[in-house]
DNA sequence: TATGAATGAGGCTTCATTCAT
DNA sequence: AATGAATGAAGCCTCATTCAT
């Protein structure tokens, strides 16, 4: 009481850093990193430019954090997959987590696939190929033929592609998941079968 | 003679449109187009901004005209994907040309697949969205069920990603060319046949 | 006990403006006044920049303080020198006990030295300046000819420029600056003696 | 004429450079190098801050080519008398030099008496020492007892002084050129005769 | 006695663009 | 066909300072 008049301003206190991060997030996703500046952040949130750098030292630093915040579940399931064996169904089993962990992280990889260029020359850009090449050397056996390899790395990308490009087929999104999903998994299945 | 003692300001001649247009596309693709600046593009050509200006009216306008010059063949490609029967073979062939343009015109791609927040809000953008609209709509049925409309986009989409992504993978280029290709053509084969 | 843990938070009870002069002063001289910010002095000792200011009402405050608290025996000297006969002996005896009282501000002298656009624009700037006319006016006889007043003005100059451009040269300290010293006072008594 | 009407806007053309090292230098020695911004220079000269980083790449760089061209007089000094025998004429002859020198650079050796923090901390800081210490070298024997060298180096700090604080001093400047001139003759020949 | 959060002013620098020559 | 000089807008960042707690 006398506390609830302005639920707004309450919020506000003690979660401004998140309330950057969303932010952040959501205009580096639609705009890209360089077209969008702290002014805009900051007006966004009713705040100062000075107030961002409260809360982070730089601009890249604000990235940088929604990559570690946000990559978490993609880090652990590769941690995951190492430990398992390389097994068709592990193989299979992975590519369906990773749908659900893409899905989970959605504006940050919407966000990765149309800023590649700059993610490439961020401090993160090495950090995350390393963990897409580790994701993919559980997924991809080494010795099997050409075609085989194709198929896998394919895989991997329809699920990405699957979370944009797909946005224009008209379908009921949980269906168009699942169908990308079994395409993926096919894929990965034909590698395994030789091709 | 007094003509011939500097080859290298001979072929400077009359071409600097072009010059431009290469070490524009080179930087554009290596570090994204609002990280390139016209400076940065004047310096490697040893000639000032306003030389630039000479010969294109904006920034914009460098970009655009490369994605004039360059996506011409792709165009061309879905022209005559329009005029064929929408068979099994015509979407065979058409992988199979596409597969082609897009080696011819690499560097664009790559620029295209790394700047998609940037393409997206050049009056570019939409035009170029339509085309690859134009694309799908010729090699996906739309009354195909959902899992055999996902295999054709992914197809299309194993196209794009194999001349990124499999850049590390050990083997000859030509024959990684072909690997991708057989993945893509019997996606949309599986596709025809029904999931 | 309980409170006899931890030697180094003791030490920090009550005299945390000390410490925030002493640090002051040593990045002021090290850097410059302009170059020092806040933040790197609330850092080095741990505090926040907020704590400075429950010391301080402002930055100029804290140079202002290090200098009132810093020259006070420069203000004993002058106001004993104005009550002796300006003969030859008090200026020696003066030079003497000049060079004694850089020797124990030297960090703050050196900051002077070092910065003097800076304190010529700070508040203090106008009243040491004062002082040192008030130093130059005993020493130096306004009816003695030229020469000799520059000889005056020399030796005091001298002294500073003993405590920082002789650092390069290598000698016992001690014995520099009583090298130092000794010219000064050679050139008081060739001024007393005439030209 | 018909050129003649607005001599301000002719002189303009062509010697901004100049210009914006003239008013840069007064700044500089006025205010300090920090205190001074590039908008308070932009401003006095009736440009655009824009303008000044046609001319110069960075604030830095100013004052860097302040320095070289202003200095070269001191620089061909050196070498002279490096080159001359370490005699009681060639000192002597080298701080008239030397005074002459400094009256003809002398806004730029104001700048660097008041600002030694930051000239410290600039790229040129370090060679302006060792070229200083070149100085010293040719005039100080090291040989010679201590208090003798305190005296040679008391000498040159005699010039500079001259220069600065001298200033109050009621008196025609070149008479006090001359005064300060003698007294660090003076110096130099004691030093020279044993202490 | 101090912190956490924020502000407003201003710093240096870079950019795309223009225009007279 | 190209340069030299300049501009206006905007970018990122840092600073001294304030105030409620």
């Amino acid at each position: 009481m006398g506390d609830t008049m302005d639920g707004s301003k309450q919020q506000r206190r003690g979660n401004t850093r998140q309330r950057i991060q969303d932010v952040a997030l959501e205009l580096f996703a639609e705009q890209g990193y360089e077209k969008t500046s702290l002014r805009e952040i900051a007006e966004r949130l009713d705040v100062t430019k000075a107030a961002l750098y409260y809360h982070f030292k730089t601009k890249e630093e604000i990235i940088v954090s929604l990559f570690e915040d946000l990559t978490r579940p993609i880090n652990e399931l590769i941690e995951w997959g190492r430990e398992q064996p390389h097994s068709l169904e592990t193989k299979q089993e992975l590519v369906r987590r990773y749908s659900r962990a893409l899905a989970g992280a959605a504006p940050l990889f919407r966000f990765m696939q149309e800023n590649q260029a700059t993610v490439r020359e961020l401090s993160i850009g090495e950090s995350f190929k390393n963990r897409m090449l580790g994701m993919r050397d559980i997924i991809v056996d080494p010795d099997a033929d050409l075609v085989a390899q194709v198929r896998c790395v394919s895989a991997l990308f329809t699920l990405h592609a699957g979370m944009f490009v797909m946005q224009d087929i008209e379908a009921d999104p949980e269906e168009k998941r699942e169908a990308v999903l079994q395409v993926a998994i096919d894929l990965v299945t034909q590698a395994h079968q030789g091709s």
